[in-house]
DNA sequence: TTTATACATTAGAATTGTTCCAGATTATTG
DNA sequence: CAATAATCTGGAACAATTCTAATGTATAAA
């Protein structure tokens, strides 16, 4: 899959994905996206991102990343994951699905679909809709 | 000062409990406690709980707001809910719960001990060990 | 094509929540 | 009370994120 689509249409559905998203399809939205989109299994912060495109020989600014990131999300391309305070995680798996999280080296996990039954879940208040329910397994190393 | 209490035991039960957990029952400490430990369902972040105490009439500072509720938190009194990147929350139910976060507000809520049950979760990746299982339930304000 | 324009990107400044620090204060013990 | 160890404090430092105003670029129209 990857590999052989590489050469042949390399971002062509990477930029249709975006025009799609009704996001111009950027040499930064491009670059970060083949970063990103390739893999739904991919978990980052924007840090990590910024550090990642440099060292793919993308120069892109960090605020570039973060609004990337947002505007990937908004479009529901990617879903954002809270765990740890003072960041963020952006997770390129949209389906519904569950997290480790690596409590010691601040990892975050998908748990595959079907490990997690949540069997009961109360009705939301009155006057609210549930918009999402996250279930966080946090884990952490033995050698603690 | 706080009328008519101030003279009987007011403040001796969070006295007792905050020697009990080896912490040194100082004038901020007790009153941090008096505000927070009464009920056994309080959410409350450290800028919030700075503010509270400060129209309660008691002088604290915000880093000791900080240190008392880390030390809470450390001794067990009271927990660390992360829900929403850039703040943290402190829950004083210590008891197994679970969370509804409405988004639009900011507020967070305890969904009723019986009312979540997560009927099967997945090992912890090797070499790990679950340390909590948080559910959280984001919902929203119909009118958005 | 060229051009006009709306949209994007950028570096750095600003903001926010939190932690750190060094000096002043206070609870405890003898 | 005095000694001491713990605690508190305001402000500086910090990290993650957002904002801003200047510059650059994709796109649609001519």
């Amino acid at each position: 899959m990857a590999s052989s689509d590489t050469h042949t249409r390399p971002y062509s559905g990477v930029i249709f994905r975006l025009k799609n998203a009704g996001l111009r399809p950027t040499r930064q939205r491009i670059a970060l996206a083949n970063l990103l989109l390739a893999s739904d299994n991919r978990h980052v912060t924007a840090e990590a991102l910024h550090e990642e495109a440099k060292n793919a020989g993308v120069s892109v600014s960090l605020a570039t990343v973060y609004n990337a990131l947002h505007q990937f999300t908004d479009a529901g391309l990617m879903r954002e994951v809270v765990v740890d305070s003072g960041r963020s995680f952006f997770d390129t798996n949209t389906s519904d699905h569950h997290h480790f999280f690596h409590e010691d080296i601040g990892r975050l996990e998908d748990i595959p679909n079907d490990q997690v039954r949540v069997s009961q879940l109360p009705n939301a208040p009155a006057g609210t809709t549930v918009s999402r329910v996250d279930v966080i397994v946090r884990v952490s190393g033995l050698a603690n």
